[in-house]
DNA sequence: GAGTGGTCTAGACCACAGA
DNA sequence: CTGTGGTCTAGACCACTCT
């Protein structure tokens, strides 16, 4: 049979879902408004729950759905940008940060960062914690690496952890002359720690901002921040940024 | 009953698989190797292919592993970076210019790129086709939009599409004088012609990274690449970069 | 054709939020 | 408690690559 088969490409039915969703997202719902739940959502596309669910996954990531167990599945407002590497080179803390520190510890870090830093296998290095809030939603968790050497003033009278440390270590810190800064981004999946600092599960897909500090011709300082991909966009250069989000197989209409 | 659960949280298995196979990749295998196929995994671990496939998922995403249908799941190599936002402004084409052109079309853009160049709802705009590849490998695939008050010294006279079109759009935009650029990262899939540059299944993961070309007091140009999420680290500031991979859920030991 | 990963189904139970 | 999304199962078939 001469199989004339235009057509040709059956498209996944989760893919088709997503397109139909998102043009429903747009013209039927607003910012916040919640959907209907994903049983009866599948019902009504005539599809099982799984397939359902992989649309509105993808939707998720792309940062059009928020869903919540036991709550529900709302409609995301836009993404919100996220100044990062600024291009005025400063240390962590300094004057207007957008940084809150939270904990400070001594511990042995990550294999990988000692390496970066150039130290020991199992030397310990300072590691402050801190957070960083936007719009009253938490969007990043970090964790700052700073090896003893960078901060040899450090006096070991002031208090040995919380806040009081974190920031003690900071300030010390700035004493060293910043000659540079760069910085990595990549996609990674939240850890435990950082999952529940960012409010979301435990493999929530997020954006790793890799940052060295270089001073004295070496790493005095290795920052490793998380954002929520979801809800972020990182801005570089004038700040502020642009509005543009993707637009899914369309060209405007 | 005095239900003395230390052990709470049961933690999910998709999860402990996830940091199972992450070790065994560590200490069992080298890049490139691949690895049993799914069926065999799952009974090996004593999970549905579904759960299993939920763990290599994640790996996936980190960039620790590379699936591809109808060949099998290889051990990553450790990601690329990529430089993007050089501080050295220029227009893009010019000099040594990482990204190749591919093709040129005048076209209505998508209603978000029409808003940011402040041009008219239909009006068709230079929409130039480029394609990045390091090590080999395509790592982005880019969409260029400028508005034709941009370059109103072009000529029709030219080819009217195909890479020597496009080398001739770019090469006029370079005589106005650049006042800036800014830039966002943002997580999106790809779509399906992106997939396909990209060697990768629609709707994979990518680091979508919007530029803004201001000149003449206005957005002159647009950019819009989108990179490969599993591969690419993109890198900013003095290039190169750090070697720092998000080390889940352990601290050196 | 054989073997791989990709899609899909129709169920089940669990963890969590809110009334 | 009810209702939500999150996890998990044991199958099935499809699309693709390679031999």
């Amino acid at each position: 049979m001469g199989t004339t088969q235009l057509e040709t490409v059956p498209e996944p039915k989760y893919w088709h879902l997503k397109t139909v969703l998102s043009e429903a997202l747009e013209s039927e719902f607003s910012v916040g408004e919640i959907l209907p739940n994903e049983r009866d959502l599948a019902a009504r596309f005539g599809v099982a729950r799984a397939t359902l669910r992989q649309a509105l996954e993808q939707l998720e990531l792309e940062g059009r759905l928020q869903r919540r167990r036991g709550v529900g599945t709302t409609v995301a407002p836009p993404r919100v940008g996220v100044a990062v590497g600024t291009e005025q080179h400063a240390w962590p803390g300094a004057g207007n940060d957008v940084w809150q520190a939270v904990d400070c510890a001594v511990a042995a870090p990550p294999a990988a960062v000692s390496a970066v830093l150039e130290t020991g296998r199992e030397e310990a290095v300072y590691t402050v914690r801190r957070s960083r809030v936007s719009h009253g939603q938490p969007v990043a968790a970090e964790l700052l690496y700073i090896p003893a050497s960078s901060v040899p003033e450090l006096s070991a009278i002031d208090a040995p952890s919380g806040p009081a440390r974190a920031r003690a270590v900071l300030r010390e810190l700035q004493r060293l002359e910043l000659e540079g800064q760069e910085s990595a981004v990549e996609l990674g999946s939240a850890r435990a720690d950082d999952a529940k600092e960012l409010d979301r599960l435990p493999g929530a897909p997020v954006l790793v901002v890799t940052t060295r500090f270089l001073a004295d011709g070496r790493t005095a300082a290795l920052s490793v921040a998380t954002y929520r991909a979801d809800t972020c966009r990182l801005t570089f250069g004038d700040s502020g940024g642009v509005e543009i989000h993707q637009d899914p197989e369309r060209r405007a209409s």
